[in-house]
DNA sequence: AATTTCATGTAACCAGTTACATGATTCA
DNA sequence: TGAATCATGTAACTGGTTACATGAAATT
């Protein structure tokens, strides 16, 4: 059985690109410099350093090509535990503290979970998201009718802020769970 | 002259807090635990090795009270030359990786401004937050443009929380610059 | 021929996490 | 008197940052 311990975001993002085909170091840095799905951390320091990591806890396996040359080629690809780690990753229930201070993983997770789990899962996932955003929006109206009053002006504005951010992800979950729920299954979303 | 080089998130958020009133170390943790100001880390590992180093840099002083006991308290106050850091980083540009990495930073520097910029710096701050989230936001939507028909529903929607969340940024950035600046200078927001 | 891009990595450093350890004070 | 909270801190570990180093292949 395999621990659902939390792994790192570099960890989980280098699983989930890999998790679709494999890749090297390099396209692994790319990905995360050049798309928007990774402002990871594409530094070097880092990525070797996580492959390494990962390869030695058997999540994935490093095939290197050209062995003659002085610095051959290594592709990584997935191994059955590490996609079984990846799904159960992905499967975690979303807590507080993912809405509040996680939501990059968050979406990570969400982006890729369409290849490897099923509706109800992706739908659980978004009830949850649901259900945290919603309490921690209300804590945060809660707080504001506390300590609102002597607020200044910046820190009401600041407030807002975080009031709108949660109330944004509440409607885009919401929305979410009408596009992907099978009741209303409308598949195209563009015209 | 002091550098602006940047400083940590939580060397910021011990910086803002203690520049309104001394606190101990512990009272930071406390704020940094409860309040939504800071989700930073609240763990003593993080805290107590934070304040030596800002006080040997010169820009906190801690003062030791009831020196008798065992374990004094120990409160914190800024000094002259901490102050003009503070100052120096909250007036510091918003760039583009700010808006897409940082916006916890950023949202703590807004919301110490009052006290220790004047208008003209606090607009100048939200039209360089605007500017950089308007490009950001220009780069996603071309971005979508370019990859958008090959994305599957669940990467289509994360996509969506994107290009949602840079959108209330703008408009968050566009309300604060209408209701601070003085052409319609209305100070109560509250009816 | 020179520059950019592909491609691998190391080393020193920094800051944060968890877990541990200690003891005083306040309140039920 | 026993629990919670106030209050200070250390040690081992983890993982990420910046800067450095090397070299092949492709492009201009």
């Amino acid at each position: 059985m395999i621990k659902d311990e939390r792994i790192s975001t570099l960890t989980l993002a280098i699983l989930c690109l890999i998790s679709r085909e494999p890749h090297s170091a390099y396209q692994l840095r790319k990905a995360f410099s050049t798309t928007p799905m990774g402002h990871f951390s594409s530094s070097p320091g880092a990525v070797y350093p996580a492959l390494r990591r990962i390869e030695a806890g058997g999540l994935i396996r490093g095939r290197t090509a050209n062995r003659k040359t002085l610095r051959p080629k290594r592709m990584y690809e997935i191994t059955a535990k590490g996609m079984k780690v990846l799904k159960g990753q992905l499967r975690l229930p979303v807590t507080r503290d993912d809405v509040v201070s996680h939501m990059d993983d968050l979406m990570l997770r969400f982006a890729f979970m369409e290849r490897l789990l099923d509706r109800n899962e992706i739908l659980a996932f978004l009830m949850g998201f649901e259900r945290e955003t919603e309490g921690y929006l209300d804590y945060l109206k809660e707080l504001r009718g506390a300590i609102g009053e002597h607020l200044s002006g910046c820190e009401d504005l600041a407030f807002d802020h975080g009031l709108a951010s949660y109330r944004m992800n509440l409607n885009w979950a919401r929305k979410a769970i009408a596009e992907i729920s099978p009741t209303k299954g409308r598949e195209s979303r563009r015209k």
